[in-house]
DNA sequence: TTGCCTGCAAAGTGTTTGCATCTAG
DNA sequence: CTAGATGCAAACACTTTGCAGGCAA
């Protein structure tokens, strides 16, 4: 089974329809190397496919993360961001230097949860977290040019 | 010496004028219960000071943000949202009922952050948790009109 | 008095919506 | 064929900017 075929069975399976447009879409966030705005998405497809409005970039990167094929991160420059579809529940350690995103598995936040809804009453139902660092690469000393 | 006197002397310390309009500010932000956005401080800010326009409450939370007197955080519903000036480390359970946000002073997040240093090679410098949830009014059944 | 500050309105962005048309199923 | 999807333009919301007048120092 093709990749495409794989996206097309994705789309299908959340009941919506598998335009060509979402394929593109689907196809173009496997291609994202880290986080994206839609508007950096909009741009990358302009390339192959001129023909896609940014409004269905908007309303299908929303429709993918209810779906759950892409995940809504949180605003990044006054703009949404999105990254690739998650696994199970993860978090992210965010490069500060080139924006990359590793997903974390690790968590181990459900005692210090249950603690908390204990001291103050509330019913919690989920957290976020996210690492901020360098990672390797913007760690080593900039040996080429800097322009 | 009045807390206004501090104020203003905060104000004046950061080599900024002291104007009526940023006291009012100041003051509307110490009274604020939690993160609030430019346009709700605005609305508060109505009721005592009505000649003080948004666009000074923009203009001057940014100019607070860099002094340092209070403290930006994320976006909150397409909405940049600040906070008091911050105490120490802590992180944020929001309630997804009403939106009110508690601090919370528990974290605990040093091993792990540095086990994911180790295994990734990141240099984590800082993170970011935060807890959804419902608190306790919002988990009460409505016991009014549903209006 | 002088330079920074304010408030209005207008311009800039990012995102959503109305609507006619098109198309996957 | 029909419900849902697309694309354009317009509407919206949030934020910034230009400018004339005002005020703290």
């Amino acid at each position: 089974m093709t990749p495409l075929e794989i996206k097309r069975r994705k789309l299908r399976g959340s009941g919506r329809k598998a335009t060509p447009q979402r394929l593109s879409i689907l196809q173009a966030v496997d291609e994202m190397q880290s986080q994206f705005t839609p508007r950096q998405l909009y741009v990358c497809l302009q390339k192959k496919h001129p023909n896609i409005g940014i409004v269905t970039v908007y309303r299908t990167l929303k429709l993918l993360d209810e779906s759950g094929l892409v995940c809504r991160m949180g605003y990044s420059g006054g703009s949404q961001s999105y990254a690739r579809r998650p696994r199970e529940h993860h978090h992210h350690l965010v490069c500060t230097g080139c924006n990359k995103v590793v997903d974390v598995a690790a968590c181990g936040l459900g005692q210090l949860e249950k603690k908390l809804a204990r001291d103050t009453g509330f019913a919690i139902s989920d957290h976020h977290l996210e690492f901020m660092g360098l990672c390797r690469q913007c760690q080593r000393p900039v040996t080429g040019g800097t322009s």
